[in-house]
DNA sequence: TAGCCGTGGTA
DNA sequence: TTACCAAGGCT
């Protein structure tokens, strides 16, 4: 038989996780939070609508993404993908050369996908339940409360980053929050304001992305600093805790402009899955140990698209981090000697003019390519 | 669970 | 320059 506890207090067992959800005073938290909103919350874009398309395309360009980025992103996209029916129609070229230099396009990938099960599925209308908007590609837990709140006042919580900060900050989380997922949940859980789910969650990340910063939080002017633990101990700088991260590895990589006689430029679309997937890029590979960059180039474009190149004059040398490593990119002019260009290691192969190549997604790092070539002195292997 | 998945801003 | 981080999801 259960013991039942008369207070909010939850006592966990499991390794790792043995702190529990305090004895909130949870209705001052609600109204402090709220009346700070009413008063300091921000005027976005998306906060002036309750269709769940348009919080639908922002929640998803917010993911791991700055306000600011985000917000030219989201009044071209709803200029040019004006309804759910109109993404659903378009094709992932389109909808990857909007994304373009936003990052994360399986993000991309997702609401275009997305858009076409809610056409077939759904009628052509956002769902209006935590299950089915859970189905979609793309909606985890977070962008589904937020979304659900925000369209529909409905009382789901959230937990994102900000969210996370500010409640490891208010309770003291002693451990770094990817260890304490299900008690920071039960924090979202409990607080949430049933009657104002909406403005509840909105006030939160705010609060988080204003006040409860991760450096240098702005403490006297948050609702809760009565509340919070990391401030009673002066632990604010300290809060929440960081994982160890072991160090980027740093890749040399190869890449070939190849040039045809008619002066087109070679470029292949990547794969669907993985890094960058469905994007446009020039090829090129990986440096072995003991190999020079021409050796490299004409390995992997042999390996990669099946035929001959002459490795000509370098055009720029670049580096580029990733979230899970660095690239240094040397980049060679080369001739295209022989073969027709398969796509063996790629969805499409395909000869372009520069002044066409625009119509192409490119990842960051080649639309830095593209720049130098367009500025460079000629090749002399460019007619 | 922890690694993968982009880019721009900041100290 | 380096490291961290931002309205996370997926496997």
């Amino acid at each position: 038989m259960k013991k039942l506890n008369q207070n909010q207090s939850v006592t966990r067992t499991s390794a790792g996780s043995s702190q529990s959800l305090p004895n909130f005073a949870i209705l001052d938290l609600r109204e402090s939070l709220l009346s700070w909103y009413a008063q300091g919350g921000r005027d976005l874009p998306w906060r002036h609508h309750r269709d769940p398309y348009p919080i639908w395309i922002s929640e998803i360009m917010l993911q791991q993404t700055q306000v600011k980025t985000v917000i030219p992103y989201y009044h071209r996209w709803l200029e040019r993908f004006g309804t759910i029916a109109s993404l659903a129609e378009s094709s992932q070229q389109d909808v990857l050369k909007l994304w373009q230099g936003l990052g994360y396009y399986a993000r991309a990938r997702n609401l275009h996908a997305g858009a076409q099960a809610i056409v077939q599925d759904h009628g052509g209308s956002f769902p209006t339940t935590l299950e089915a908007a859970l189905s979609l590609p793309g909606i985890g837990r977070t962008t589904a409360g937020g979304i659900l709140s925000a369209a529909f006042n409905l009382p789901l919580p959230i937990l994102d980053g900000n969210v996370k900060r500010i409640f490891a900050r208010l309770i003291g989380l002693q451990m770094p929050p990817a260890k304490a997922m299900k008690l920071l949940w039960q924090c979202s859980e409990v607080l949430l304001d049933p009657e104002n789910p909406r403005d509840f969650n909105q006030a939160l990340m705010d609060l988080g992305a204003t006040v409860c910063t991760p450096k240098a939080p702005d403490c006297n002017r948050c609702p809760w600093i009565a509340h919070c633990q990391a401030y009673q101990l002066q632990m604010q700088a300290d809060l929440p805790m960081r994982q160890t991260s072991s160090p980027l590895p740093h890749k040399q990589i190869g890449v070939a402009v190849i040039w045809n006689e008619r002066g087109e430029i070679l470029i292949d679309r990547r794969r669907q899955e993985g890094l960058l997937g469905g994007l446009w890029e020039f090829p090129g590979g990986k440096i072995e140990p003991g190999e020079t960059v021409p050796d490299c180039i004409h390995r992997e474009i042999r390996e990669e698209l099946a035929i001959a190149v002459e490795v000509g004059a370098q055009l720029i040398i670049l580096e580029h981090a990733y979230t899970h490593f660095r690239v240094t990119l040397t980049v060679h002019h080369c001739r295209h000697v022989a073969g027709e260009p398969q796509p063996l290691e790629s969805d499409e192969v395909r000869w372009v003019r520069l002044d066409e190549i625009d119509q192409f997604p490119f990842p960051k790092a080649n639309v830095k390519i593209i720049e130098a070539l367009r500025q460079s002195p000629n090749s002399s292997f460019q007619p």
